[in-house]
DNA sequence: GAGAGCATGTAAAGTGTTACATGATTCT
DNA sequence: AGAATCATGTAACACTTTACATGCTCTC
C-alpha cells in the first residue's frame, strides 16, 4: 500500500504515538533503529498516511505552535503492518562505500591504507559504545523477555551488535595482514599510482 | 569530483577496461562486489566521467554493434581514485528492510514470525554458498596474498563471509528464541491485533 | 531580548529504478 | 525465421537529501 517509509512510519506509531519532530529526533540517532529520513520526507507521509487511513492524529496545543499533531495508527494502520512485516522480503543488497573504498586502497600507499582500516576500526568501537549505551535503556532484565513487544526492538539491537563486533574482527585482521605487509614480512611491493609513486623497497 | 558510482565506475575500470555493458553484468550478481546500478545510469555517468577527464574510451567492432565502447582510466581518473579510496568517510547507516519488519514482528503470530525469520535464515545459507563459490575465483592461494592488488577484492569477499555468518548465527538465536516460547516455556502471551486476535493460551 | 530548541511545512536538486527504444550478432 | 544475448542509449518516475521558510516557547 505504501512505501518502506511508510511501513517505518508506522512502525514507530505503532508503540506509541508521536509527532512527527519526535519521529524526525528518533530517526536522527538510530541506535536499534533501522530506517532513516529527514523531517522533510516524514511530514509529508504522514499526511498521505493519514489521507490514505492508516493514521490519525490528534490537535494539541503544547510548546512548539498550537497546532501540533500527534499522530497514531488507525485500525486499518493495526492491521496493513503486520501484513506487510511477514510478506515476502526481497533480497536486499546493501551498499558500502567503505567497502567500495577498500576495494581500491592498493592504489594507495601502505601507509595510508593502514590510516584508513584504522580510523574505521574506531568508528566501530565508537558504535559498540552506543549500542552498549541502547541495550541498558531495556533496564528491567524480566521484560527482555521474548514474548514482551519490545522484545524484537531489543532483537534488533542484538543484531546489530552481532555484526558490529564481526566487523570490528574483520577490520583487526585486515590491520593484521597489512602491519604484517609492512614490516615486509611477505617482502612485497606495492606500487602507487599516485603522482609520487611510491615503491617499497625489499626488507633489509 | 564525482559521486559515488562514478568512483564505484573507476574502481571497476582501474583492473580491466570493460565495456558498459560488462560493467552492468558486473554489477548484476555482486558477490565481493559493494555497489549496484543499472544500465540506464552507468552509461550516462561512464559520459560524464569521459567529460571530466577520467575515463577515456576506444571504440571497437565487436559483437552487438560497431561503436561498442571500452572505457579505460585516464591518468587523471587513475590519480582521483586512491585520493577518494582513503579520504574521510562519513558513518554509513545502513537501511535494513528486513530489521524493519523484525521490530513489527510482535504484531503477527508466533507462526507467521517463526516461518518470516526461517525464510530469511535460508537466504543467509544461499548467501553463503554464493561467497563460497566467489572465494573459489581466487584459485591460487599464493596470488591471495595481501600483497597483491586482488588482496584487497578478496578481502571484501571475507568481510561478507564474516558478516554473513554472524548474522546466520543472530537468525539462529532468534529462532530458538522463538521455538522455545512457541513450545510455551516461557508461558508468554502474544496478542495478534490481526483480523483473526490470536490469543495464546497458557501452557497445560 | 537573544538564542536554542520545538514544531511544521515547501522547493529544488541529486540519486536510483523502471520502462521505453533501437539495432546487431549468435544460436537453435 | 525467431529467440536470446550483446550493446547502447533516453524518458519517466520514485526516493532521498539539502536548502529554504516560518513561527512559537522556553531559558539565560
Amino acid at each position: 500500500v505504501t512505501s518502506t517509509l511508510g511501513y517505518a512510519l508506522l512502525g514507530v506509531l505503532s508503540r506509541w504515538p508521536l509527532t512527527g519532530y519526535e519521529i524526525t529526533q528518533h530517526m536522527k540517532a538510530p541506535i536499534g533503529y533501522q530506517w532513516t529520513a529527514q523531517h522533510s520526507q516524514i511530514y509529508p507521509e504522514l499526511a498521505r498516511l493519514t489521507k490514505a487511513g492508516l493514521l490519525t492524529y490528534e490537535k494539541f496545543a503544547g510548546r512548539g505552535s498550537p497546532d501540533n499533531k500527534r499522530y497514531s495508527l488507525t485500525d486499518a494502520g493495526r492491521v496493513a503492518l503486520p501484513d506487510w512485516a511477514d510478506s515476502p522480503l526481497a533480497p536486499e543488497m546493501p551498499r558500502s562505500e567503505m567497502l567500495l573504498r577498500v576495494r581500491s586502497l592498493w592504489l594507495t600507499s601502505p601507509e595510508r591504507a593502514i590510516a584508513f582500516v584504522e580510523a574505521q576500526r574506531q568508528r566501530c568501537l565508537d558504535r559498540l559504545d552506543q549500542i552498549v549505551i541502547g541495550r541498558a535503556e531495556f533496564a528491567p532484565d524480566d521484560l527482555v523477555s521474548w514474548d514482551h513487544p519490545e522484545f524484537f526492538a531489543w532483537a534488533t539491537l542484538q543484531h546489530r551488535f552481532t555484526v558490529t563486533t564481526a566487523v570490528l574482527a574483520w577490520r583487526d585482521w585486515l590491520l593484521d595482514q597489512l602491519h604484517a605487509q609492512q614490516r615486509g614480512e611477505r617482502g612485497g611491493m606495492l606500487i602507487s599510482n599516485h603522482p609520487e609513486v611510491h615503491v617499497r623497497a625489499p626488507p633489509p
